[in-house]
DNA sequence: AATGAATGAGTTTTCATTCAT
DNA sequence: CATGAATGAAAACTCATTCAT
């Protein structure tokens, strides 16, 4: 071996495949976020990851796999932030002002990993959607069992829509969030707290000038 | 000529401007909700309307026109089966149940339309979302004036977020309507009384076993 | 028939077969003048012609003798705006000088034509470039009588090559024209004078500055 | 490994992208050349150079750039062609008869190139004709530098027309050549020295019988 | 005589995917 | 480990041409 080859061979390095992997998915979330599953290339995720595209195959696997692998990811470091924000010693209003808040924040923070993770995933069928619903399970699960212990606490039985509602309520942040990305202009606390009216004291109370806010820490 | 020509006859040739673009319209909401945007293909559209391809552009133009002419045409199906619903002479509360009512009744009975409208557009950006936009406009602007004509009534000046919480109300419906797609075995009543708890009592009042229900008509 | 229909078909004029074809070819010089012959479309043509596309191929069927028609036409009116130019009483070089002035007088004022006619024909093959071999033919046979007669006048035997330097003025004078399609600021008379000079002294003269000028009629 | 294999695998597969270019370039110009620029079907270019279609997407561009591509290749070829029959040491009249010489040498040997470059490319607009124009430029410019050395070498000042004089001669050059596409029986020395008699002597000199005729080298 | 309705056949172009090195 | 080279398959779109009225 000359040594021209062995500086290029020095050079062109030969990274292990876990930072290969993040490498990968760093641009994939990048270019589907920015295309959309469909009109994003191969071509293009493998020029911006810098590698070549049957690295790409060789680790992620086909088109599907590498999207599904994204929203995975993506999925779980949302679920982890909103962990981050709430424990069960907070008050159940405060928990799902915790909640809310911190979820804002994140898509606040990673509108790439929200646009991949919601807008795209939900409008490819099959397998995406089905990443999706799981992690939005968790979510309702999370949700669910925060209305029932709040229940419990004022010694009542938890109503029986108690799941309904909480899916209900994911899909009311979703959806805010969605609409938030077209309208940067409102600071997330602000878009947290519009949701958390609407949610805690209901029309009913709100068009009787009724506000909920946030007890002080 | 046999019955079977005549059928035919009937059925396939030079049929009046009017009639083709319907079918057209028919076939391609049918595709795109079926296999989303970028799957449908003209073909398959052409296949399914029986009409050539080569009809298809010279009466709706490219594949984008074809599609934002679906969500224009279900669209306007929609609002006006919610309008037909919904009288001003009713409470407020009642106005908003039957707005609701309207609306997942439409949904359940075409789901085909509703994915095309609500999934397909979103995800898919520029022209398509602002047919969207405006007529989600249209439906933001009903419930603030049913929210601000509530809060008069009962001689109160109406809050201030009454419509970003006009927004929150038409996401969360749009997102509900969509989990629902997901989960056919909830009938439209149940899902729309859902929501009309959530959104009129809150939460808050939910917990404490407090329930919203139409007052008989 | 009602009063109104009257009207429409005394204003959807049933012209006789003559005018319509005429209609018809003028659009067609038109628009294959415009778009080159493939870029031309059928449809175009009929919407200039102000006529559907059934009658173009009633009359003048399909588009390759549609094109041949056009350029039937346009290169005869050439040859006839040559021929009025020119008389054999004149003398040669004064021949010569009076068929190029009526040349260059005709593209200058019939651009559509010439573009049509030559660029056009020229690089089709097959059929058209035959038309306009044709008409070559007969405008090279012009100047040749033009040398010959012109060697017999002074008692001389005419040249062998006279025929191929009648080709090779036919060439000049096209290809200048043609240049002169993209160098529309200089005008006619200029032109022909150019091209009598180089032809009639040639560059051996030239370059030692004498000058061909007409002599005054 | 058979032979058979052998000179398969050493025939078509993993050319470096240097050789398949010229490959595709080949064929490209072959296929236009005989069918022109519209009727040219990227298939058929792809099959002619035995390579996918892709790859000559990869490498080579659309149509356009391609069939650019090709004139830009010829038009060089042409030039380097003309350049290497003429020196400055000549006498003028040598000068410009080697180059008409060496111009229709290239023509008659290379009738493929010739057809892509001068009449498609002249029939074609934009960018197309930009390419040729350039070629055109520079050869007019070399005719012109050529006309005026001649007049100051005998001492005279320069005609003022000399620019658009050379660019009739290369204008008559073209044509000529064009001309002799379709007369293959005449040999290029003869359409040469046709064309110098033509230039040189001028038809006044002609009719008188006056015949220039190289000195022998 | 005249036309709106209709299409078969073909074109360029793009992309996910895989060898051979 | 890593990649340049290569392609099969399909998609959007267009157009000359012809019926049925």
């Amino acid at each position: 071996m000359s040594v021209d080859e062995e500086r290029r061979s020095t050079r062109v390095k030969r990274l292990p495949r876990e930072v290969r992997e993040r490498q990968i998915l760093d641009a994939a979330v990048r270019v589907f976020s920015q295309y959309g599953y469909h009109n994003a290339s191969m071509d293009e995720i493998s020029e911006v990851a810098g590698v070549s595209k049957p690295m790409i195959y060789a680790y992620l696997g086909h088109k599907e796999d590498l999207f599904a692998a994204c929203i995975r990811r993506e999925a779980t470091m949302l679920m982890e932030a909103i962990a981050a924000g709430v424990t069960t010693e907070q008050a159940p209003d405060m928990q799902l002002w915790h909640g809310l808040r911190a979820f804002f924040q994140f898509v606040g923070e990673q509108k790439q990993s929200w646009r991949v993770l919601h807008r795209q995933a939900t409008s490819q069928g099959g397998p995406f959607s089905e990443e999706l619903l799981a992690m939005r399970g968790r979510a309702i699960n999370l949700v669910d069992a925060l209305l029932v212990r709040s229940a419990t606490t004022r010694g009542e039985a938890p109503a029986k829509s108690t799941e309904a509602l909480a899916a209900a309520l994911v899909g009311a942040s979703e959806s805010l969030a969605d609409w938030w990305l077209d309208h940067p202009e409102v600071s997330d606390k602000t878009v947290a707290s519009w949701l958390m009216n609407l949610v805690w004291m209901g029309f009913g109370d709100l068009v009787t000038g009724t506000v909920w806010t946030p007890t002080p820490e």
